[in-house]
RNA sequence: GGGCGGGUGGUGGAAUGGUAUACACGGAGGACUUAAAAUUCUCUGCCGCAAGGAUUGUGGGUUCGACUCCCACCCCGCCUACCA
């Protein structure tokens, strides 16, 4: 017999999928698309990680599915290849990062090609191919020329150690997300992108797609975006008059509250603009906004009591007429809403805070709770406006602020505009030149890409400046314009750039004329499926969905939203139960498994391990499981594919009778609907079990010597064909093998998948459960048309039954068809 | 503090109003073997010799019937955070 060999199965078959380009996605199919996508890996030197291959076998899955249900079926792998490991990688080890990357894309490459993902590898993209990053740098000038895309001298996360700037979502905890290094504050002249002008349709469009709602949710959250007002009070200095360089709006989500505001908060960074502006502050207040502005972020946070200082300026309420004091103090940011607020201490617990320690009055005009009080209320001393509710009272401040002129409604963003610069080497270079005489200047279209130079030290520097401001050839040009000397721009691009717009390549990865060719992409766009990890949701997923929106708008793609699906795959942790890192030395290498036990055991182990959208554990007694049922189909397979000794085994009892190919056959089409059902819902977990159990069931000792049977020939071939389509968009490798010891010429992978027959899992008998009082008693079998009055004889009759109503009165009884019967007796 | 998940055997988990614990792991015992591994068979959530009983984080509710729906609380995870 036939003995199962994994690995060498595996490589045989991943050699002539290679070679017959069995996956790739024709672009003149006339069948219906799918557009399956998995966030293309970043290949860094450790290689592949079991949380790739969690989200890659899922979608290789349903890819696989949908082909052989006669879909063309796009599923591309691509490079994500910029990036800081990369370079620091580059610069401990004295290469190139152009050669560190080559070397790990072999390395991925090889992982993936062995794990036998169905991927098109013909429309591979590479994010540092300048014939990629050409259209990443003219989607940028497109960008600029829209008026997206500006320079701002701006306060910028610093990373000390990287020796960059960052943009807010790369900062967490006031450290950098991928080295940990505290974020200091520089001053910095940087480009951004303004995506806060797309913040209310990146909200409002997740309505037209079907996200995960964490998903949505979390990206509505980030964008943060509030309904309020903005609210003009007129400052006084110390001497009593208006000064033009002091002037502060102040923005709340509760004007119903203005009688309660006792006195006005600026952040230090407002109060700056005003002594930059001339204004003089007294010393006391010139320390501490110079103080706080020096704190970094971290620091600013880890305060736990709140300081600030009197201003001396007055500031008179529009709506009350009261004249109330102005504060510095650091708890107001700078960089939200108007940097400003008005201070309500009765309903806001930080003002309350502030208020009982600078003995500032405090007054309740909210009717509730004990204060602060936060939540609705009807107005109290409040003028006028008492006994109105927090909705009305909102819009008739506001209206008659408006009235004054001295406010209005507004709304506003926690989402800032993204920080686009990087003072790096290994990146997009931005494709602008500075000219003395003409300013910015795009580079022409024609002369893009502008290529990265070869340098001799990636070492970032000190002084805010890429490493390429160093390559003096490279810096110096003429001006576009004007003609006369200028220099180029020497910062980069952050490795989100290139993610943004890959999957739009995918549709036509080898144009040189265009980003991708627009009937492609009629062909090929929305991404029907999306997946990726929640670590992305308010990075990666958000600043593609602006640029594709971006794109719309220039008519450059056919849709408003790049993704019309997204899911994302839980995390896969140690066997310990913590977070992989290689300090933990919890790492599992996928190569290390597929030497063991083989990549179909891989695959079917990382479905079978948990709900797909569930973080799990890592457990190798769990996967030795999944390889004990994959020897078990082997085994099965051969004693089904048996052809020369179809004789009985004397000692073995047979099942002969049309009664057991009805049973095969049910159970055969009962696991092809659940296979089918789960793999669309993505229940893969419960989809394995299903074949488990169908495996179990077939291997059962009578039934399996059945199959052997001469007169059970075709039975048996029917169902080792059933079974063969259902495993291999699972397990390909295995399933190809016994397809091709079948006879079959062609790959199992192109083959239809198998419909299953509502008329043979219909049962005629059911299992019907018997309660009294809702406690379980009997379990009987009758007809699946068995009528209520029937069931509730036959209930009756039974003695395990009988026993529970003897001593009682039967009140009423339930009968559910097909499902139970509950007795409900009252005893005396 | 806010948002989003989640809590079921020794472990991963199944069941979305109708037999709780499918499937798998682990464990126990048997067969095969000189022996071990592998394989294979049987048993295996808890208490109880058994009959039976209790049981899905806790407490309450709705229902003939609740892991599932509703209310309150406790715990864990992730995201986020002086966002006015």
């Amino acid at each position: 017999m036939k003995r199962y060999d994994p690995q060498a199965i595996e490589d045989k078959w991943q050699a002539v999928w290679d070679e017959t380009k069995l996956y790739a996605a024709s672009d003149s199919d006339p069948r219906e698309k799918y557009y399956y996508l998995v966030e293309f890996p970043y290949p860094s030197g450790d290689g592949l990680h079991v949380g790739h291959v969690r989200s890659y076998t899922a979608l290789d899955i349903m890819a696989r599915h949908k082909r052989m249900q006669g879909f063309n079926v796009l599923y591309p792998m691509g490079f994500d290849e910029f990036g800081l490991p990369t370079e620091n990688y580059a610069i401990k080890h004295k290469i190139a990062p152009q050669a560190a990357t080559a070397a790990n894309v072999t390395t991925f490459t090889r992982q993936l090609k062995e794990i036998g993902f169905s991927f098109d590898w013909d429309r591979q993209v590479h994010t540092s191919d300048p014939s990629y990053y050409r259209w990443t740098q003219w989607i940028f000038l497109q960008l600029l020329q829209a008026g997206l895309a500006y320079q701002d001298e701006i306060s910028i996360n610093w990373c000390p150690f990287e020796k960059t700037g960052l943009a807010n979502e790369e900062v967490v905890d006031g450290k950098h997300e991928r080295c940990g290094t505290p974020v200091e504050k520089r001053f910095l002249k940087q480009w951004l992108l303004k995506i806060t002008a797309y913040a209310d349709r990146l909200i409002d469009d997740l309505k037209t797609v079907d996200y995960l709602d964490r998903i949505s949710s979390q990206q509505i959250n980030w964008i943060g975006r509030s309904h309020g007002a903005e609210i003009t009070f007129k400052l006084r200095n110390v001497e009593g008059e208006t000064d033009d360089r002091i002037a502060v709006g102040v923005y709340t989500t509760r004007p119903d509250t203005i009688f309660g505001a006792t006195f006005l908060v600026v952040s230090p960074e407002v109060v700056k603009t005003w002594i930059d502006a001339g204004w003089k502050a007294s010393d006391e207040v010139q320390n501490y906004v110079t103080n706080a502005m020096n704190k970094a972020e971290l620091e600013r946070q880890e305060e736990k009591v709140k300081t600030g200082v009197d201003t001396s300026i007055k500031a008179l309420n529009p709506i009350s007429g009261e004249e109330i004091p102005v504060w510095v103090a650091d708890y107001v940011l700078g960089s939200y809403g108007t940097g400003a607020i008005m201070a309500v201490p009765a309903h806001d617990e930080r003002d309350f805070e502030f208020a009982a320690k600078y003995k500032l009055p405090i007054v309740r005009v909210i009717d509730g709770g004990e204060l602060p009080y936060s939540g609705p209320g009807k107005l109290v001393n409040s003028g006028d406006y008492d006994g109105l509710e927090g909705d009305p009272a909102r819009h008739q401040i506001i209206e008659d602020l408006v009235a004054k002129d001295a406010g209005q409604g507004a709304t506003k963003y926690k989402l800032r505009d993204w920080v686009f610069s990087r003072q790096h080497y290994w990146g997009e270079p931005i494709p602008i030149i500075h000219c003395p005489k003409c300013g910015v200047v795009p580079v022409p279209v024609n002369q893009l890409p502008v290529e990265l130079p070869l340098v001799e030290s990636y070492e970032p520097t000190d002084t805010g400046e890429s490493p390429l401001a160093a390559m003096t050839d490279w810096v110096n040009v003429l001006c576009p314009k004007c003609e006369s000397p200028a220099k180029r721009e020497t910062d980069t691009m952050p490795n989100w750039a290139g993610s943004s717009w890959y999957y739009l390549r995918y549709a036509d990865a080898h144009n040189d004329r265009a980003f991708a060719d627009p009937e492609k992409l009629k062909q090929w766009t929305p991404v029907d499926l999306y997946n990726g990890g929640m670590e992305h949701t308010t990075l990666h997923l958000l600043y593609s969905r602006f640029w594709h929106k971006f794109l719309f708008d220039q008519g450059l793609v056919p849709t408003a939203e790049p993704y019309a699906a997204r899911r994302s795959h839980g995390m896969i942790l140690g066997p310990d139960g913590a977070k992989m890192s290689k300090s933990k030395g919890n790492v599992i290498n996928p190569d290390a498994v597929i030497v063991k036990y083989g990549a179909d055991s891989l695959r079917l182990y990382e479905m079978f391990m948990g709900p797909f959208d569930e973080t799990t554990a890592w457990s190798d007694e769990h996967l030795s499981g999944v390889n004990r049922f994959l020897y078990r189909v082997w085994t099965l397979a051969q004693v089904l594919m048996s052809e020369g000794d179809r004789t009985v085994d004397p000692q073995a009892e047979v099942i002969q009778s049309e009664i057991f190919a009805t049973e095969v056959d049910r159970a055969t089409h009962k696991t092809l609907k659940k296979v089918h059902e789960d793999i669309t819902a993505m229940h893969f977990n419960t989809a394995v079990s299903a074949l488990m159990e169908y495996i179990n069931f077939l291997n059962e000792p009578k039934r399996r010597a059945s199959f052997v049977l001469a007169a059970n020939r075709d039975l048996a071939d029917r169902t080792i064909r059933s079974l063969v389509l259902m495993l291999a968009p699972f397990t390909p490798h295995i399933a190809e093998e016994i397809w091709q010891d079948l006879g079959e010429p062609e790959s199992v992978h192109i083959q239809g998948w198998p419909k299953y027959d509502p008329e043979l899992i219909k049962e005629d008998l059911v299992t019907i459960v018997v309660q009294v009082n809702g406690k379980l008693r009997a379990n009987l079998v009758a007809p699946i048309e068995a009528t209520e009055a029937e069931l509730t004889d036959l209930a009756k009759a039974d003695e395990r039954v009988a026993k529970y109503l003897a001593d009682g009165e039967i009140v009423k009884t339930v009968v559910v068809p097909r499902k139970l019967v509950n007795f409900v007796v009252k005893t005396s």
